[in-house]
DNA sequence: TGAGAACCTGACTATTTCGTCAGATTTCTG
DNA sequence: CAGAAATCTGACGAAATAGTCAGGTTCTCA
């Protein structure tokens, strides 16, 4: 099957060790993250997650031991993709162009990982009860930090006064009801499916319709 | 079974003879609707729904013949709704208030029906396969009314350039998100839950962020 | 190369779920 | 009030599900 090299791997995770555990969990993970989006968790079972990812039922059990465990490593997943996006929001730039990289980073991201923002915004909507205290603190702490950055704008005049708060909600709604509302977002648009470039012209029209540019 | 014609009691719906049939069929959809919002669908089962709506399980599916029969019929009625909602865009007003209207009878909606607009919400995450032909033709063709209104405004010189379809989505989608996703909505605006006054200022700030109002 | 660790799996159990049904009870109507 | 229609319900069977386990196979490394 596979000849690689007998190297130690410390790399970093406890579970780092061992390819072809870190293989098959990924198999078991890949799957998973598809049902949970399409059907929910409660509507997802072993055996589909099994059979969606190859393995049998008996295997994927030797690997997680419950259906939450699965769940589990998949938010701290998920939730690690919804920081580093918050981090492109670059204090350096002119805010407009910041926000537009931003927006149009978080809709590419949501475009080609479909199921993860769905996952997401599925577990959102049953009351976000799965965050640990600990996951609470580092997304409150994050949404803080990005919050500082426009407040810093606003100080410096190079944005329109504005809530930072409302202006942050306002792009997380928009852009994921792009992602996780395609159906709908495309009835409206009267296209048959969401393509690229109506995620980039999604991008422009965001930012366009904000009114936080100061007249030059 | 079609043999039920005795009554006088034309009202409305097909349902609306048998006060026995209407009270249950109520008691069962609203116990549905909390369950689906907050479980999904397939993590629904028919004994939790007649228990909660305190009933015995055979007696709902005396009402239901099945659980998508339960479905379909929240799915119609929300729907109504949802047209209902777009219809408050008054065209006689001046934009920003008008939209200001839209904006917030459509929060305190969502603050209101909770369970709907999740349930809503929920279900166009799984990707909106549940509407009907004749519903989807329905939802395009309210839509592109509302962005007539929209356009008209353009035309008049009442309102600033702008695409009335990006609008319409980006109001939808924050008007959601409040509703939607309250807990992160919450953790964000650094509230412990969101109240009414919440929804009031965000309908404030979300007119006031958009950049459409002509200078005067 | 061989012993122990890691990995794999068919078969099994206990529980839950959907949906049915026969017959009891209540409500309606003439 | 009598008979018909509507409503109610406990009990049941077939199917699906989560999770277990004993024992087999493959890999790793000294």
């Amino acid at each position: 099957m596979k000849s690689r090299e007998k190297s130690r791997t410390f790399i970093a995770k406890d579970e780092s060790e061992g390819r072809i555990r870190a293989r098959n969990e990924r198999l078991i993970l890949d799957a998973s993250v598809r049902l949970f989006s399409a059907k929910g968790y409660d509507g997802t079972t072993i055996s589909q997650i099994a059979e969606t990812a190859g393995l049998p039922k008996a295997n994927v059990y030797y690997y997680f031991s419950t259906k939450a465990a699965i769940y589990e490593r998949l938010i701290s997943e998920v939730l690690q993709d919804w920081d580093s996006a918050l981090r492109l929001l670059d204090p350096e730039l002119d805010p407009r162009e910041a926000l537009f990289n931003y927006v149009a980073g978080k809709l590419e991201f949501s475009r080609r990982h479909g199921e993860k923002s769905r996952f997401f915004a599925g577990e959102l909507l049953r009351g976000a009860t799965f965050l640990s205290p600990r996951q609470k603190r580092h997304v409150q702490a994050v949404t803080r930090e990005a919050c500082e950055v426009v407040q810093r704008w606003v100080d410096e005049g190079k944005c329109n006064r504005v809530d930072p708060r409302y202006l942050l909600i306002m792009l997380w709604s928009t852009t994921q009801y792009f992602a996780d509302f395609a159906p709908m977002a495309a009835t409206t648009l009267e296209v048959p499916k969401l393509r690229k470039s109506d995620f980039d012209e999604a991008a422009r029209q965001i930012i366009a319709m904000l009114g936080l540019w100061p007249a030059r």
